[in-house]
DNA sequence: TGTTGTTAGTTACTTTTGTAACTAACAAGG
DNA sequence: CCTTGTTAGTTACAAAAGTAACTAACAACA
């Protein structure tokens, strides 16, 4: 029997793409978005980085973009470019601030304060849903994990 | 007492970042990917795409790229961007499929069954790592937890 | 053969991200 | 005050990804 090149070069304890931990991180991550993200876009017409500078300034109040930056691990030029585009759309308003006049204090306008409503309100929809699917003990457990991982 | 807009905004029972899975996988993602994935780069000069692609031609031997594209949800431009620097780099060949003319055989060359051994073997030593890091049974769990978030 | 519809892969164009350099403001020490 | 060094935020440029439209090849059928 001729072995084709696959097998040479790949003998069977070698493991699957399916067995390696990034890989599937990116795939969930990418499907996962595209259900909750990609459709919250097109409705809203938010980037993904506005929703989550919106979520930050909603939950924690005003905040600077440097806070924003690193409480959400950020690039302080994507926070920088998202913070611009709702102040576009109304969402946000900055004021100098007093003590440091190179930052800024950064907060909801009542239109934002609504979109962030929205937001929450379809997050917390998305993972009920999540929770039916997996089961609430599995999702539970998922999200320790990805906590884990996700701070080194 | 003063409350601050947070609270106006928020009561207690909405639900922080930190709670909303597609955020941990993203940050998870993000964050094994820096080590992984950026590191391989630097080293050996390859995007992520290139080498998903490196890998899913040395694990089942050649494919076209409309099969790999299948087989690992990528875009097709993005697996033809791929391929063309993967051949630039003398780590594939591509030979004009016989039966059908549109496509192409894709094999690697033995540079790019080297690149595929080290990578391999990289992406192994990771998952060990991985392993120690959560322990085995949860390590274990994630990659369950995970594939099934990728399918839908 | 010629027409219509489909498919593999590429190219052109646009959007988004990453990186580096910049401006303005601060801080500490001389 | 006047350096020297640092920091918040922006801008300019380069790299990467997504989208759409294209070419060449196929297939089926009149």
């Amino acid at each position: 029997m001729i072995k084709n090149s696959a097998d040479d070069l790949y003998p069977d304890d070698l493991f699957e793409l399916s067995a390696f931990t990034p890989y599937l991180l990116n795939q969930a991550a990418e499907a996962q978005s595209d259900v909750f993200s990609r459709n919250y876009r097109d409705r809203y017409g938010m980037l993904r980085t506005e929703w989550r500078v919106l979520f930050h300034l909603g939950r924690h109040g005003d905040m600077s973009a440097k806070e924003i930056s690193e409480s959400a691990s950020i690039h302080k030029t994507k926070v920088s470019r998202a913070v611009r585009a709702l102040e576009e759309k109304r969402f946000l308003a900055r004021v100098t601030s007093a003590e440091d006049r190179r930052s800024e204090r950064l907060s909801l306008r009542p239109p934002g304060q609504e979109a962030f409503r929205r937001l929450s309100a379809a997050a917390q929809d998305y993972e009920a849903a999540l929770e039916r699917h997996l089961g609430k003990r599995d999702a539970r457990k998922l999200r320790e994990l990805l906590k884990r991982l996700g701070q080194p």
